[in-house]
DNA sequence: GTATCTGCAAAACATTTGCAATTCT
DNA sequence: AGAATTGCAAATGTTTTGCAGATAC
């Protein structure tokens, strides 16, 4: 089975029609692990898709979301950025290099009457700082 | 000792020269824990400050965020919201009626190797979900 | 009197909208 | 054909920038 039959397979999981745009995004998202804002998934996939619209693939993330296929991540303040997720897990922004990590999602407790209260339909953890590698060139 | 006369000490204390706006816009956040956008500063304030302009809120917030007087909040797509925090706090997101709640601040637990490899300066926790009231509403 | 701060007007971006053309079934 | 999807062009809304005038030390 190749990648197209496979990506076909998982959107239409998510009841979302597989067309070649929404096959191609997700893709991009499933195999490029960057967390990528719109303007980066429409660089890289313009040049194969030349007729391919930034209007499309806010259409797509839009509906990708609505359906549960990916995640939406405001940790940065500029521009939105997306992630087709596998399991849930927390993301770290450097602001010195401006990349994002991926976290292991920590156990996070809410006091019971909350849990009562409120229905909770997502959690994210946003944490900021320093990574190791610019700490390295800091020294 | 007055209002004025107590922000502008807090100010102080982060390294922060207080003039009137500076102080007019921290006030501002101390007394409305509504996290507002830099709109909502700019609505309430302008009247009783009439030369008051959008530039100064925004040249003002990032001034005080760098000092660490605020805490930016990103939960919300369209624009950013601001919090003069007193302590560290989560909050969640009604995707119904749009309001932004205080919730306590859980305990979250990182790998030991995670935190000698990143240097985390903030950690914030952005719940979603539908609140209290929009629940009932719905019933 | 020099550095800092403010605020107008314009620019820069990211995102949304209206709508016509295209594609799928 | 009819419904869903795409994509252009224009609009919107937020944030940034350049710079001149005002204010503070």
């Amino acid at each position: 089975m190749n990648t197209t039959q496979r990506v076909s397979e998982i959107l239409t999981t998510y009841g979302i029609r597989p067309s070649i745009q929404r096959v191609g995004i997700y893709d991009y998202l499933l195999t490029h692990r960057t967390h990528p804002t719109v303007d980066e998934i429409f660089s890289h996939l313009s040049p194969a898709m030349p007729t391919l619209s930034r209007t499309t693939i806010y259409n797509t993330l839009t509906l990708f979301a609505s359906k549960g296929a990916i995640m939406v991540l405001n940790i940065e303040e500029k521009s939105q950025r997306f992630d087709a997720g596998i399991k849930p897990h927390a993301h770290f922004l450097c602001t010195e290099c401006d990349k994002i990590f991926d976290f292991p999602q920590p156990l996070v407790q809410l006091d019971e009457q909350i849990m009562r209260d409120f229905e909770i339909v997502e959690t994210q953890i946003y944490y900021k700082g320093i990574c190791k590698t610019c700490k390295k060139n800091h020294l």
